[in-house]
RNA sequence: GCCGCCAUCGUCUAGCGGCCUAGGACGGUUGAUUCUCAAUCAACAAACCGAGGGUUCGAAUCCCUCUGGCGGCACCA
């Protein structure tokens, strides 16, 4: 490969948080530069100011920065680089590739009903640029900047991981560069930013694809080399539709919230129309830095499956629990520590954690799961039968405070009663956590203490 | 409507002309284990590779047509 490997991704600061598809296309593009040692850029494409959210850059950073995935450049802003986009799209018109275009908003709007009423496609009908434009209207009237579509040929491109894609010159529309407010649009601004920031691979969406020939026509017009295109598939919803956040949760921060980890979900990402070359599930980003493969990116748009996401999330969190090395322990429980808002104790958290991680799938779980170490069940999940709790009471009074022990005398009191040992479990457990499930109930007793159960026992 | 992309178990995928009576994972089912639920371990069900034509000694793998799905067609990205 020649020269250096510039990747980038462009969110545009228009939604509440990152976009699972903009964390997906994030994550590819990282582990593309990653791989050949070169940088990953973050631009801010915010040319829409009818759409702008305010906060919403910093979300999207905060939540790039909690999935781990850093940038070398950046953020730069679109919006602070207005004068290149002028001075592109008058070299343009010098050119001849482009046109002022003084059309009305109620003209287009027009164009476009007649023609929806004789079936053809929606596109500009090249009135302004027919029309000599004389240089003093542009100081005077309002206007836009439109690409000059050559009107015979095709223009093809290649993509990675498609192939050669052609279009037809005359079916593309003499797109808008310049605003009449002086923003660029998408199209002008990503060819002019990509090139000045020397973006060697463009990775984006599939939604690209059909924008992708005024792309490269602007690039042919300005004497710039291509970068390498790589469309990805989209993520969809399990109706195949794209993902979107009508029917699939969508930011990233909801994700955070419900207590999935950063390592996690761009793993389950990973997954995502490619494939680990040993058919591994689970691997590292370092991993996958090392064995990824642009090129070996599946066609076909996946269904993002948070089930599996959620299988995925439940290996990892018991993944640091079974690892033999101790701060691993640690590692969640500080986890659960900051997800719960540091409201528990932080050693008790850690006492607890063997108990509970192994019926977990998300931090969040941990409260519904351990809660009743902290707090006292409001109320019961069903009434306790009073008869087979006394056997647990009776055998518990002068018993050592060890499950061992406990479970020792439970079962002999219960052949005594002749009971099922099993039966009087539950009913403790009932009275002591509130629910029919939950962690092992004699090692719970143990933790939470002698004086605390049996107050529990009321 | 026009243009483009795509098509293997319910889902994520392996497969890149013979190793495929199509493999793995999630989910599902059954069993083992067990104080509940999980976890774990076993096993099972699940795609005739969208359909139809070719090419070839041989196709899930190459070609064509159709069908279906998705995406795009803004002074939004």
């Amino acid at each position: 490969m020649t020269g250096q490997v510039r990747t980038r991704i462009a969110p545009s600061p228009t939604g509440e948080n990152l976009h699972i598809g903009n964390a997906y296309t994030a994550l590819i593009n990282y582990v593309v530069a990653k791989q050949h040692g070169g940088q990953f850029i973050v631009r801010i494409e915010d040319t829409d100011r009818t759409r702008f959210v305010e906060g919403s850059e910093a979300r999207i950073l905060a939540s790039l920065a909690w999935l781990g995935i850093r940038y070398d450049e950046g953020p730069y802003h679109q919006s602070e680089r207005l004068p290149l986009y002028k001075q592109y799209a008058d070299k343009l018109v010098e050119n001849g590739h482009a046109y002022y275009c003084f059309c009305t908003a109620e003209r287009l709007a027009q164009m476009r009903k007649e023609q929806e009423a004789r079936h053809e496609p929606p596109r500009y009908d090249g009135h302004c640029r027919k029309v000599k434009s004389e240089k003093s209207k542009v100081k005077s009237e309002k206007y836009v900047i439109r690409l000059k579509v050559p009107e015979e040929g095709t223009t093809t491109f290649t993509d990675l991981i498609r192939g050669e894609i052609t279009f037809e010159n005359k079916l593309i529309d003499d797109q808008v560069l310049l605003k009449s407010d002086g923003y660029p649009t998408y199209h002008l601004g990503v060819v002019v930013d990509d090139h000045l920031m020397e973006i060697s691979h463009v990775i984006r969406g599939e939604e690209w694809i059909s924008s992708t020939p005024k792309h490269v026509l602007l690039y042919q017009f300005l004497g710039w080399k291509l970068p390498v295109y790589a469309h990805m598939p989209l993520l969809r919803n399990p109706d195949k539709s794209k993902l979107s956040k009508r029917k699939n949760p969508v930011w990233v921060s909801w994700y955070r919230e419900q207590g999935f980890l950063p390592e996690a979900l761009l793993n389950y990402l990973a997954t995502m129309a490619w494939a680990h070359p040993e058919g591994k599930e689970i691997f590292s980003l370092d991993e996958m830095i090392r064995v990824f493969d642009l090129a070996n990116v599946q066609t076909t748009a996946p269904v993002f499956d948070i089930e599996k996401l959620r299988w995925m999330n439940g290996t990892y969190l018991r993944s640091y629990q079974s690892s033999a090395r101790l701060p691993a322990r640690q590692v969640v429980s500080r986890q659960i520590f900051d997800f719960v808002h540091r409201k528990y104790s932080k050693e008790v958290i850690e006492k607890v954690l063997p108990l509970v991680i192994e019926r977990m799938k998300s931090l969040k779980e941990f409260e519904s799961l351990a809660g009743f170490f902290f707090a006292r069940p409001k109320e019961l999940e069903r009434p306790v039968n009073q008869g087979l709790l006394r056997v647990a009471k009776g055998a518990l009074e002068s018993c050592d405070w060890s499950h061992e022990a406990m479970e020792k005398a439970i079962r002999e009191a219960s052949e005594q009663t002749g009971v099922k040992a099993r039966d009087v479990f539950m009913e403790l457990r009932v009275a002591v956590t509130g629910k029919t499930v939950g962690p092992p109930i004699l090692e719970s007793l143990e933790i939470l203490g002698e004086e605390e159960t049996i107050a529990r026992f009321i």
